[in-house]
DNA sequence: CACGCGTGGAA
DNA sequence: TTTCCAAGCGT
């Protein structure tokens, strides 16, 4: 594929980019600020599920300053029910680096972005195209399904990572860098897909090598993946006036820094009633059943009244759950013990 | 470099 | 119902 090909991509995208909340529209320069938020909630993220957080996010925090200003459990709290939090967390310190050691503006260049917690080689080189014009690679999922199928790649991923990586490069032009790269993706999540895609609508289609041999679909190849195991565990639901107890996770791991319910251990099976935070008669509230990237969870709901609270716990107004920002799974318990109550 | 790390929509 | 997977990063 020749330069004139990314011409070519980027005249397609000119007519057929899709209307987005962190784009520019016309000539204008996306806002940095915009651009590296838009790109964290993209990792690994739908647009349709990242948009409205990104509405959310920007008219409260418009600024990186604003952002990096606010409390850590509001930030967290905003990010609930987008998952991977580690990526709030690393949000939080990478904007409280650029607001107090950059002055408020991001670095320009893939260098100085990666050393930014949260931005790792794809996200600085699509920082530095997409919002300071820079010629990148960059090279994202949708971008190694194009690349692959184009070159018909018969290395199967993530070995192929780097051959990918190489082909990419070999296309990227100087001119309009970071359009080519939105053109990539735009063209891997609405042509390009991973499952039927649009052969007939592509703007590459006379140059792709998998098209002519008439199995777009069956790249990239991919190396067989684990079976996923299944875990168990307990939940307890502590009630007191009105107010149901519930703890800050450690700030690493599973669900790191996030709100949830007092639980025991999760592995492979557990005891009825193992991990309770005090003894107390438990009530079961029946379980609720998980499916997280790496491990489908089952945790079984244990329902009690408490005597009294100590200060120094975190005790949440029952009517007020939903604004506690909890990760799914503990919504989930939460929509059952919300159940126990008003059946007790 | 392999693994840990969420979620919800589509087929 | 099950499987796949979506603008990856950190360790």
């Amino acid at each position: 594929m020749s330069v004139d090909a990314s011409v070519q991509l980027i005249h397609w995208y000119d007519s057929n980019a899709r209307v987005l909340p962190w784009r520019a529209r016309g000539e204008e320069r996306p806002d940095p600020y915009r651009v590296w938020l838009s790109e964290i909630m993209l990792q690994q993220t739908t647009v349709a599920h990242a948009r409205p957080y990104f509405e959310a996010f920007t008219r409260r925090w418009p600024s990186v300053e604003s952002l990096a200003a606010a409390d850590d459990s509001e930030i967290m709290a905003a990010w609930a029910g987008l998952g991977y939090y580690a990526r709030a967390r690393n949000l939080i310190g990478c904007a409280r680096k650029v607001a107090d050691e950059h002055d408020g503006r991001f670095p320009d260049s893939e260098t100085g972005l990666l050393k930014l917690p949260g931005i790792g080689r794809y996200t600085a080189a699509a920082i530095a195209a997409i919002a300071f014009g820079r010629r990148a690679v960059v090279v994202d999922a949708n971008v190694e399904r194009v690349v692959s199928r184009l070159f018909a790649v018969e290395e199967a991923l993530p070995g192929a990572r780097p051959r990918l990586y190489a082909l990419a490069d070999a296309i990227t032009p100087v001119e309009r860098c970071g359009d080519f790269a939105q053109a990539m993706m735009d063209l891997g999540a609405t042509l390009c897909t991973p499952r039927a895609p649009s052969c007939d609508a592509c703007p590459l289609a006379d140059r792709c090598d998998a098209r002519r041999e008439g199995e777009p679909e069956r790249y990239p190849l991919k190396a067989a993946k684990s079976v996923r195991p299944i875990r168990q565990g307990n939940a307890y639901w502590l009630e007191h006036d009105g107010h149901v107890l519930l703890e800050r996770r450690p700030p690493r791991g599973m669900l790191g820094g996030m709100l949830g319910f007092p639980t025991g251990s999760w592995a492979k099976t557990v005891e009825p009633g193992e991990g309770a935070p005090l003894a107390a008669d438990w009530d079961e509230a029946g379980a609720v059943d998980h499916v997280f990237t790496h491990f489908a969870l089952t945790l079984r709901l244990y329902c009690a009244p408490a005597a009294s609270r100590d200060a120094g716990e975190l005790w949440w107004p029952i009517d007020r759950l939903d604004e506690a920002g909890l990760p799914t799974v503990f919504a989930k318990l939460a929509a059952r013990g919300t159940a126990w109550q008003r059946a007790a």
